[in-house]
DNA sequence: TTGAAAGCGATACCAA
DNA sequence: TTGGTATCGCTTTCAA
């Protein structure tokens, strides 16, 4: 029965008191280097590993931390960026022996009263705080809770440390690119408005083409899904001066762009240009395969991952900057159309 | 300051005894109806929220069950299945106030030891067995452990309690609606066979087949990745006695093979039928839209969780059966080409 | 019905 | 350098 075994037995094994074996095993000074061998060997022997309950009573820390994910009930799809920056997480986490607990909430409340919950019942020492919102009552919610949180790619001031990947760059790459191709009137495939990242990349499109001297095409609001990618086609191709390039703010909605746009009968990149952003593999593969964006979720959620426990240490921690997300050109992008 | 309160306050504030407070508060008897309201009310008046660590010291659970994916390391993007999937177990697990620890693995050593490293540390009190392969080492490694466990769709003698959908019933019907159009030769493209789910469906196609007397069409390995259905439209459209009709192990794959199929010049349905399975959201805007089978993966969480949870408490859980999964005709698949 | 006290498995302080 | 012990917040006997 493996797991039965306590620092209690370690001790009596070892012959040593058990706050030896507590300091020995963590590496703490105070214990002789002969002791210390000693008590290693006992625990391996009995094949200790350190209960988390015990550990967190007495540490005041519970070894866990937390991410909750809104999504919309009836889709409750997972984005293709959240096992990579599930994975970033972890890969940070695990050999420091702590847990990520994941929930899912379906509505703006519960979101909020699941944080809340996590912290009272202190389930985790720090969440992340994913898809920030204009406002977001989470921040003020951990701040009032004293609770060590994490932004994910925040406007500049967000008052919580946060990790960035710089996104205009590459959007400017983008648009050098698409302008490059003849492309006067790029249009711009939104998502939700509230949402930082949403309005990032909408702005990061605007001030390329007016740092160019183009006036911004098209704006249709959608909500990075395939589904809103498809409706956002089918209003931006049915008006008179529709754009011949497209920018959308992820590649879900770009790949649902296209293929509507495909279905009323365009060419791509013939007749029109799609580019994407996020870089998820279905995009590679998709016909044409998609010009897009190519961002680092693991590499988010590894550094995400850093600060935070940092955080819960006590460790004031520095904001990270992980390298710009870059342009990946592929076929859904190509010349402008001669006559339009 | 929440969260500062402990049972100590309520007790004090109500004036009793803790143990009387952790009584009335658990709902368990030998309190008086008077003491229990007033102890309810000082409860309420401190915002008392029980320590998820206290408790589990104590009452020897952890108040959290685990879930391990394993994905392959260059991908890392989570099946759509896993949002709903999730969803549903939090929606039993949240009024338990249990929590669910996610890890992801890139190896299958890996994931053993995770499962392994959960149990010892005594970080959950059960798991769920997703994706459960022949043979599946972890089956073993959990009742050496002594750790409740739920299998996901197992075969059937599977030894740990499980939920199941079934397929069979949708995949029969699939084939009927198939053969009903004309088609005689029905191919398959399947996941790769350690899987049980995958071999349950593609030994599902192979059945209902032989039932109606027909002879399997051609079969040919993938992945249940886009990317994998790409490989197999390309080898299984390539040869002369090709099919007239696909059922995909997956609507993942399906996609990728439809994609794939239009690219080689097909028609989709005129010159060949495609259809998925799972009833991912996508499968219903892809160009044609994709006749799948239609499963219930929220669902599917919830009674796994309900199960497991039973399991922890110590009751005997029965296997919980599903609603069959449901065949979803839409356009991807239509009459068989006349001439071959 | 109520309350006092003994754990649960660690950490950390303080004597020895 | 050691070992003893209080402590964390709760559950669970066991007396009163």
């Amino acid at each position: 029965m493996p797991g039965r075994v306590t620092i209690t037995d370690v001790a009596a094994r070892a012959g040593v008191a058990i706050s030896s074996v507590s300091s020995a095993l963590n590496g703490r000074p105070g214990v002789s280097e002969q002791t210390r061998q000693k008590i290693l060997l006992a625990a391996d022997e009995l094949g200790f590993v350190p209960s988390v309950r015990g550990k967190s009573l007495a540490g005041k820390k519970t070894f866990a931390v937390g991410l909750v994910v809104h999504r919309n009930p009836d889709v409750l799809e997972l984005d293709p960026f959240f096992g990579a920056f599930i994975n970033g997480i972890e890969s940070w986490i695990d050999e420091r022996d702590f847990a990520l607990v994941l929930q899912t909430s379906s509505d703006a409340a519960g979101t909020l009263e699941r944080y809340r919950r996590l912290a009272a019942g202190k389930r985790v020492d720090g969440v992340f705080l994913n898809e920030i919102e204009i406002d977001d009552p989470r921040v003020a919610l951990v701040q009032e809770l004293g609770l060590p949180a994490v932004g994910i790619n925040p406007e500049p001031g967000f008052p919580l440390p946060s990790v960035r990947q710089d996104h205009r760059a590459a959007i400017e790459q983008l648009v050098d690119h698409l302008v490059g191709l003849g492309h006067t009137s790029i249009g711009f495939v939104s998502g939700p408005p509230r949402f930082i990242h949403s309005r990032q990349r909408e702005m990061a499109w605007r001030l390329a083409l007016e740092a160019r001297g183009l006036r911004p095409g098209p704006l249709v609001p959608a909500s990075f899904t395939y589904e809103s990618g498809i409706e956002a086609a089918s209003s931006m191709l049915s008006v008179r001066l529709r754009p011949t390039a497209v920018i959308c703010a992820n590649d879900l909605s770009a790949m649902g762009f296209m293929a509507q746009a495909q279905h009323l009968g365009f060419e791509i990149p013939g007749d029109l240009s799609v580019a994407g952003y996020d870089g998820i593999q279905l995009a590679e593969y998709v016909r044409p395969s998609l010009t897009t964006v190519q961002t680092q979720p693991r590499r988010t959620g590894y550094e995400a991952a850093r600060i935070l426990l940092e955080l819960i240490d006590g460790t004031p921690a520095a904001d990270a900057d992980i390298e710009p997300a870059v342009l990946v050109v592929r076929s859904s992008t190509g010349p402008a159309p001669r006559v339009h």
